[in-house]
DNA sequence: TCTACATATGAACATGTGCTCATGTGTTGG
DNA sequence: CCAACACATGAGCACATGTTCATATGTAGA
């Protein structure tokens, strides 16, 4: 892999930062399955009506879902595969088997933070 | 894919979070070949030594990254596999193909956003 | 057209976050 | 032990960001 440009590594970090925030994930997630009008969204994650749309709106302009009319109604839906690749990846390995620690991390840390743990 | 846990959520979007940083994803970035010490990393990206040393805990305390002493420099490597395939398929997707918009995106927006581009 | 519905948008606020400056901690060499 | 090096950490600040409240826009039905 050869190294990115900083336009290119900053679209990479922005799509990483919009995946970043757990309303906003929860709102991907739920699009993987296919298209789900606002509504629905709004109901199924217990978010405010307004909440949840400019999340969408900031979704939808990075390119991350797509919006499409449906009546009255507003159906999003993923607008390219890449983000369900990358978010199945993602989900895939950090739920599969690497139980050997609780979700809530302990401390861990590696070799460094030798401070930690006892006061001086 | 069964749908997640609230912890799994935010634990998924903590990492993604850590990624959605420019410098902190150069950082893991530069770490995907393997090793590299604090100070060549430093010099690399041209960030300060604080600065790094602060991302770098991060990366660290999420388990993302690695720390490993080495005389009296310390060494960051990719903690897991993870990270890496992820990093590695999202970059893949987004410098792949797509150059049908350049790399700083057009408006857009979908079949919305019909308001944009005329005052009222 | 008027009303109700569904969604989008703007302002304002509290909180989070990246960055710098200064200082602390740990390690090697003399 | 002491100085120099390599890295880590804490405080503080400017700025970004998530959320809410209020309101606007657009659509379908009577």
């Amino acid at each position: 892999m050869q190294p990115l440009s900083a336009g290119q590594v900053e679209d990479v970090a922005e799509v990483f930062r919009l995946l970043g925030e757990p309303n906003r994930l929860r709102i991907v997630l739920a699009c993987l399955d296919g298209a789900h009008e606002v509504g629905e969204i709004v109901e199924r994650l217990g978010l405010s009506q307004s909440l949840t749309s400019h999340h969408l709106r900031l979704l939808r302009t990075a390119r991350i879902l797509r919006a499409e009319r449906r009546g009255r109604h507003v159906a999003y839906a993923l607008d390219d595969d890449h983000v369900r690749d990358v978010v199945a990846n993602m989900v895939a390995h950090l739920t599969e088997a690497h139980d050997h620690h609780g979700h809530s991390h302990p401390p861990h840390d590696g070799d460094l933070d030798q401070s930690e743990g006892a006061e001086r």
